[in-house]
RNA sequence: UGAGAUAUGGUGUAAUGGUAGCACUACAGAUUUUGGUUCUGUCUGUCGAGGUUCGAAUCCUCGUAUCUCAACCA
């Protein structure tokens, strides 16, 4: 079994969360019979590990407490969405392996959100402002200084009505007019100095073609979509705290369904960056190969890397749900998918890094047939056939001159397990003229077979491939995309691009036994003793996805 | 010289006035046909100063630090 969610509040009744407690107390003093949740992109870009975050919140609590969780596309700014992000989007949640209970987009809601403005506007609670985009943002004030009300800011009811109508109508340009909320210009919170509601725009929209040329602000359609369907927990990130009082104000005031709005802290990793423009900006500029390029944080780059949905929603749930800002260890990410790969991944040998090894005493037109487990686990399942002869690679790591004591490979009058198969030991080397190894020679030791006769152990047990019998694969060893650890911390002015990892892909061919190219498990392998790879789906590549987790370090070894 | 949010080991996250726990990382040991896995253990923490209390991470006061807000983006 894969491992994957693991409960825990609903259980034990502990260690709850800060939302689940919400939940919980909601339900127990009969609030709301059922929650709902809803999970709300922009389509503009595609998700990220940090989106993942979200998705696996909103689902997963709708999951645990018996509610649901609708999918809401946030599409309000035609100039800046597309239909492929939609696909995209729908593909990533899938993918993750949550579906939501309704499809839904902003825009199904515009009739909506206009009458509503209209009935505002007849309250004298909005009206249209003729000012530039220079003179509102002069007039909103700062952050410290109050703002200065607009001279149309008391046009009358009428007069507001035909204007914000012929708004509609489309016979103004972009930027000449907008409708904003008559609330307050010297409110210490900025989101309440007469936010704008509706700004004209003539684009078509990739739903509502060309039908409105006016949208709705993010502000004056969010709460109130989350109140048309129900929604009793909408859940953000934590920068959105200021707009809450607004989002509140506007449910208020119209006097609709209460939803509410809870803050969380959004996910940051290390040596990364989660910033949409970032990302946009690494495509745009092919410093990367595409939004899904394995070393991209987004989730078709980690699905495409080997990364799986159990391992994503596992790193979810360990990362905790909290309201202070945080930055991630890359390492527990990295844990998370050993965990799930570790317990069923098929293993197989490739040699990345290779050297020939030549089994002097054992004859050279034999290729003999070794048994192994596809999955330790499970010694006793599935098992693959590999082919073992005179002429191996192994990894020239594998191999040392001038060994430390510690060091259990192979060594100059050492011996060493070969995999499944026998015990060789070290005879001779074959340098070239610069000194480099090009082979090694050893003997075998017969007796030592597998299952004949008695175990004989050895302190080291490397990995090998037939020279003969064997295929050769591409391997993409991908490290970090950036070399700092804390990209959020970087000094002002310096440019992030500054850091990235030129070592972050190393291209290489590999030497592998011959049935991995028959592996059909769909997941990420693992290469014995080197780490998961998973073959790409568009190049046919080995990605590799992490490595096993190494505590063999040289500098313990120099005494 | 505004408003809001947040401060617990290196990194996350619990403890809701009563033994500061868990996970990742790091380190050490055991097991091992992967220097993997698994198991065991160790190190490191309540932002600061006062106060209330038998008892404070938790409550109060005053500080300090960090983050968010001044798009016709979301």
């Amino acid at each position: 079994m894969a491992t994957t969610e693991m409960g825990n509040g609903a259980e034990t009744g502990k260690n709850l969360n800060f939302l689940e407690e919400i939940i919980e107390k909601d339900l127990a003093e009969g609030k709301y019979q059922e929650i709902k949740t809803r999970f709300p992109p922009e389509p503009n870009g595609y998700l990220h590990i940090g989106h993942a975050k979200s998705i696996c919140l909103n689902f997963g609590l709708a999951r645990k407490y018996g509610g649901t969780t609708n999918l809401r596309f946030d599409d309000t700014n035609p100039v800046k969405e597309d239909t492929e992000y939609v696909e995209s989007i729908k593909e990533d949640i899938h993918w993750l392996g949550f579906d939501w209970a309704n499809e839904f987009y902003a825009s199904d809601y515009f009739d909506q959100l206009y009458e509503w403005a209209e009935e505002l506007i007849k309250k004298g609670l909005a009206y249209v402002d003729d000012q530039t985009q220079e003179e509102i943002r002069v007039g909103r004030g700062t952050v410290s200084q109050p703002g200065t009300d607009s001279p149309y800011r008391n046009r009358s009811v009428e007069e507001n009505l035909k204007l914000f109508r012929e708004m509609k109508a489309g016979i103004y340009p972009d930027g000449s007019k907008v409708l904003r909320a008559k609330i307050d210009m010297a409110h210490p919170n900025m989101m309440f100095r007469d936010p704008i509601m509706y700004r004209i725009i003539h684009a078509d929209h990739h739903r509502t073609g060309s039908k409105w040329c006016i949208y709705p602000m993010y502000d004056y359609t969010h709460g109130q979509c989350d109140s048309i369907e129900h929604i009793t927990h909408s859940i953000c990130t934590l920068e959105f705290d200021v707009h809450r009082p607004l989002y509140d104000w506007f449910i208020e005031t119209l006097g609709i369904f209460p939803s509410h709005q809870y803050e969380f802290a959004r996910l940051n990793l290390t040596y990364t960056v989660m910033s949409k423009r970032k990302l946009l900006e690494l495509v745009r500029n092919n410093y990367v190969d595409g939004w899904d390029d394995p070393r991209m944080p987004t989730i078709c780059g980690i699905r495409r890397r080997g990364y799986t949905p159990e391992s994503i929603r596992m790193f979810a749930e360990k990362v905790g749900v909290a309201k202070r800002d945080n930055v991630i260890d890359l390492s527990l990410l990295e844990w998370c998918l050993r965990q799930d790969l570790n317990a069923r991944s098929n293993r197989y040998m490739a040699v990345l890094n290779p050297v020939k090894l030549v089994i002097d005493n054992y004859p050279a037109d034999t290729v003999e047939y070794f048994d192994a487990p596809l999955n330790p686990a499970d010694p006793d399942g599935p098992k693959r056939k590999v082919p073992f002869g005179r002429e191996v690679y192994i990894e020239r790591e594998d191999f040392m001159e001038d060994a430390p004591k510690k060091y259990f490979r192979l060594k100059p009058d050492g011996e060493v397990r070969l995999k499944y198969a026998y015990i060789v030991k070290f005879a001779s080397m074959v340098k070239d003229a610069d000194g480099n190894i090009t082979e090694l020679h050893c003997t075998y030791d017969p007796t030592s077979k597998p299952g004949a006769g008695e175990w004989r152990s050895v302190k080291g047990t490397i990995h090998w491939v037939n020279c003969n019998v064997c295929e050769k694969v591409e391997c993409r060893i991908y490290d970090r995309l950036f070399t700092e650890e804390l990209m959020g911390s970087i000094p002002e002015g310096v440019d992030y691009k500054t850091y990235l990892n030129p070592d972050s892909m190393v291209i290489k061919t590999a030497y592998a036994e011959p049935d991995l190219l028959k592996d059909d498990s769909g997941i990420a392998v693992q290469f014995e003793r080197t780490g998961y790879f998973y073959k790409d789906p568009k190049n046919g590549a080995y990605n590799k996805a992490t490595g096993l987790k190494d505590s063999f370090k040289v500098s313990q070894t120099g005494f």
